[in-house]
DNA sequence: ATGACAACCTGTGGGC
DNA sequence: TGCCCACAGGTTGTCA
């Protein structure tokens, strides 16, 4: 589900319910996520009191007094506000229930996410990452002076987290529709000026998917259970083949790289 | 350093 | 209706 805006989002979602509560019982029903959940997570956050969240690339950091939970959401995780009225589903792998009575629960049916305990400043997960796309470190400049060595094709380049944290599938794909650059075009080969307005679109979009509650796909809620509405301003992610909004003249070309979807107009992007 | 690719999982939708 | 296959928002690890 979750790309930097869904993951966003749900942090802004479960915020208010988390912040300054005390964590009183955590229930882990199935380990197995991307990495096992040690036996001692339970006892090591029970106790803990929620300071502030954070958000690093796609990962959450939910800083406790005495350390940070750090959860990554993977492909189709999500993390969202319950009660104890509400009986655990299939794939509802972790509780967190809070002093307040809320529940922060953890479902993920791939179980590609994760979770950690950090006692620690820095962790391997986190310390290889590139910048943040909505920092000032990232600019048109950054992408052109990482590119010149890089002949493999753009995409997978705006898509390298140790590029640039958070543009996933969805909105690489319309960040280079939007940046009228073919996806496929080696990324050595690009000029400063449009990486200049790439830089700008990848911000636009993902600011803009941020404020309206990210992409909805299948069943994704944030951590208020409510929709996302960015779906409806896709441009070409999941139009193969159907007529491109720009020109109106040619149909979206689909491809396949790294294994994954790409669309993307021939005539609107070189 | 870069890049190509498999791997980790379950669910869903399309085609037959 | 049922079966099989391809594909799905991400990231890591391995190998050339």
């Amino acid at each position: 589900m979750p790309e930097l805006p869904e993951v966003e989002t749900t942090r802004r979602g479960i915020a208010p319910h988390i912040v300054g509560q005390k964590i009183i019982d955590v229930t882990v029903r199935d380990r197995r996520l991307r990495w096992p959940i040690p036996s001692a997570f339970e006892q090591d956050i029970v106790g803990g009191t929620v300071a502030t969240t954070r958000r690093r690339a796609k990962y959450l950091l939910i800083d406790l007094d005495r350390g940070t939970l750090l959860v990554h959401l993977g492909m189709s995780g999500s993390l969202r506000i319950t009660s104890a009225a509400e009986a655990a589903r299939k794939h509802d792998h972790v509780d967190i229930t809070l002093e307040n009575g809320v529940i922060l629960r953890y479902h993920d049916p791939r179980r590609f996410g994760s979770m950690h305990w950090l006692t620690e400043a820095s962790h391997i997960l986190l310390d290889q990452l590139g910048p943040e796309p909505l920092s000032d470190e990232f600019s048109g400049h950054y992408l052109f002076r990482q590119s010149r060595r890089r002949t493999g094709a753009v995409k997978l380049f705006i898509m390298d987290a140790k590029v640039v944290v958070g543009v996933g599938n969805i909105y690489a794909n319309e960040a280079l529709f939007m940046a009228g650059i073919r996806p496929d075009r080696p990324a050595n080969k690009i000029s400063k000026a449009r990486y200049q307005k790439l830089a700008h679109v990848i911000k636009e979009v993902l600011s803009t998917a941020i404020e309206v509650g990210g992409t909805t796909l299948r069943d994704f809620v944030g951590g208020d259970g409510k929709a996302g509405y960015f779906a409806q301003s896709l441009q070409v992610y999941g139009r193969g083949g159907e007529l491109c909004r720009c020109c109106q003249s040619k149909r979206l070309a689909e491809i396949r790289q790294a294994n994954r979807t790409t669309v993307f107009c021939l005539k609107c992007q070189r």
